[in-house]
DNA sequence: AAGGTGTATTCCACGATACGGAACGACTTT
DNA sequence: AAAGTCGTTCCGTATCGTGGAATACACCTT
């Protein structure tokens, strides 16, 4: 078997399909999702809702439970690279009045880890669990540039570079080129390369021997930030990260 | 089978055991935990990293994936509890310069949902995801009150009223006489009973046909809320959970 | 270098266990 | 009243998961 056992597959894809539905689902509506059969899907949702992973709601619908959200948040928590950088992520979204962000690579994407909103009635949003493609963001063209050679160029063949903005990089060559670029910079941008109207500078956080284990980055609207502005926040962010990176054992740069 | 699939509970359980443990498990250890052959565990450990739910270090470790943070973050997002008190939670936090919690009831327990906390630096911290017991905090006082006679009768058989403070009510009698006192004031004090120099204040969300859904409550340290401030508090609190019980679908109150 | 431990992983014959069609009861809809 | 939902339960079958044994690797100690 391809995907281990299979009962245990069938139940992780129910989660799923209760999870990418905002409502709860009925037992008929979850087993046409997961091509099942009612009794099979019944049987792997009670088990799930005894372990509170599943809550069946009076009406005959079943919705994840709260314990996804106790898993997920525990694992936050959990995590060494969030603890770390949670104090400097609350300074650098205080000192720069804009959303920060803790961003890790997963399967080819960018992943949002923690964040810090700006108060700001107009601010970048992202929520915590959201995925963005790695060539059109910041933080996604800091993860690339740690890529060994051989892993860049896997990303490439198996990516198409979807054109999101009139800024988005979308020849592999000029994302090659802007990842060398970034690489002896130490710092990357985002001018409207991924949403119209919304710039992101994204710094390296590296671990022991200098592996880039996560970006640190800024996002606002380009009315605030300017070319100027964001050199500021460049130099001010390489700092931070630079700390945080020693903090996390990187003994370079 | 009591639980249900064999295979599907146990899965769940190494879920739990890995969420239970901050750093990730070797292989021998999970089946330790969970009492069972490794070669049952590896089996059940590669098809949670199949789905993303778990994630295997070079390092010959397992924690859990970020698939779980994704669906935790998703459930939260797609509650429409979640969505309606939001904005509300901000203001709360905004206008009260404390944090604000909005907890629901989940076997028994108080459960925190969302959360917004406040700018100072003594604060009261509570993580997403949280639980905490029903009887010695505000919001689980302000959830009891919505539970019916039985209910609250086979709760208090269930649960032992330990003393966490010298101010935690202890004896069932005076629990009981406590949510009464509630049910016809409309919000409740945790006057230091759960965590020594906290006080907080909870009014109830109610849905349609009046039913308790949540608590929306504000926690602060004693010396910044007075009997006073926590009377002016209470008022205030009291109309913005008329105002999200009426958009939850409340007619009543 | 040999012998010990501790890992993780693969294999396979056995039989427990999950499977899914069928049947049920309680509903709406036609 | 009939035919369509829906969720749930039952049960005989054979599929699928099981766990011990075997393997492989990394690390100690002797």
């Amino acid at each position: 078997m391809a995907n281990g056992v299979q009962s245990l597959d069938r139940a992780l894809r129910i989660l799923e399909v209760l999870a990418s539905s905002d409502r709860g689902l009925g037992i008929s509506e979850v087993s046409r999702r997961v091509k099942l059969p009612a009794s099979t899907s019944h049987r792997l949702l009670s088990t799930l809702s005894h372990r509170g992973f599943v809550t069946q709601l009076g009406d005959e619908t079943y919705q994840l439970g709260h314990k996804v959200v106790e898993m997920g948040q525990t694992y936050l928590e959990a995590s060494q690279l969030c603890r770390t950088v949670r104090p400097f992520l609350e300074n650098v979204g205080g000192r720069t009045g804009e959303s920060a962000f803790l961003v890790v690579a997963d399967r080819g994407e960018a992943f949002y880890v923690d964040k810090v909103e700006s108060p700001r009635m107009l601010r970048v949003f992202s929520r915590i669990g959201h995925r963005a493609p790695l060539y059109c963001t910041a933080s996604g063209k800091i993860l690339l540039s740690g890529y060994a050679d051989d892993q860049l160029k896997r990303y490439l063949k198996q990516t198409r570079l979807i054109r999101l903005t009139r800024n988005t990089i979308t020849s592999a060559a000029a994302l090659r080129a802007e990842v060398q670029n970034i690489r002896h910079r130490g710092y990357a941008y985002d001018l409207e390369e991924c949403e119209g109207g919304a710039r992101c500078i994204a710094v390296p956080l590296c671990g022991f021997n200098g592996r880039v284990l996560a970006a640190l980055s800024v996002s606002g609207p380009s009315s605030r930030l300017s070319r100027k502005k964001m050199e500021e926040v460049a130099g001010f962010l390489t700092g931070v990260g630079k700390q945080i990176s020693a903090q996390l054992g990187c003994s370079i740069a």
